[in-house]
DNA sequence: ATAAAGCGGTTTATAATATAAACCAAATTT
DNA sequence: AAATTTGGTTTATATTATAAACCGCTTTAT
């Protein structure tokens, strides 16, 4: 049996990179708001996917408030990618 | 997004429920075997789908030797159906 | 017959993970 | 200018996964 990414094996970090493989890019609030998470949780997740180098998270201002938008990597799409095969033949899809 | 059932997302239970949805029954020491998981960890995570009501545990004798086989039941069917389901809103499959 | 090794597990301790609660600085509203 | 909101981070706690230690029984070797 293959091994299940224990990064993307986790429904937050999950839900998060299913949301950035679909959208460019996407900030700290629109994530909360999509995945129904708490800032604090949101905040670690996003933490350790960037810590494996899944996503960017690049921190700007919009006028005077903060953002904070992430990026799926190339390495996060392929990671993302093989976890999804390796859960196909866990599913039988 | 959909919840992810959190007693099938687990990588060793989704290995079980995954075996046992294609096989009548199997018992402890296969299930070991083809999950390549260690004896405690498959005990404690068959007591966790067992009291869930994800499989019946059923110990008898081969011989001497005991024998400990497994089933899923209906509402481990129907819920492990259901894990599919809300995955797949994530995986975009 | 007895000690030692193996089989089929269970229980318990530990490490890792997820989650929420508490906190913080800056901006906005009252 | 005090209170509230926004956009987060840090830290503490609960949950989970995992492995290590153990247990009773059986088989094998001496």
């Amino acid at each position: 049996m293959k091994e299940l990414d224990p990064i993307l094996h986790s429904q937050l970090r999950l839900a998060v990179m299913s949301i950035l493989m679909n959208v460019d890019e996407a900030d700290f609030v629109y994530l909360k708001e999509q995945t129904e998470s708490t800032a604090g949780n949101l905040s670690v997740q996003l933490d350790k996917l960037s810590a494996a180098g899944y996503i960017t998270v690049t921190k700007g201002f919009v006028g005077k408030k903060t953002r904070t938008a992430c990026q799926v990597t190339e390495q996060g799409r392929k990671a993302f990618e093989e976890y999804v095969n390796a859960l196909k033949s866990y599913l039988n899809l």
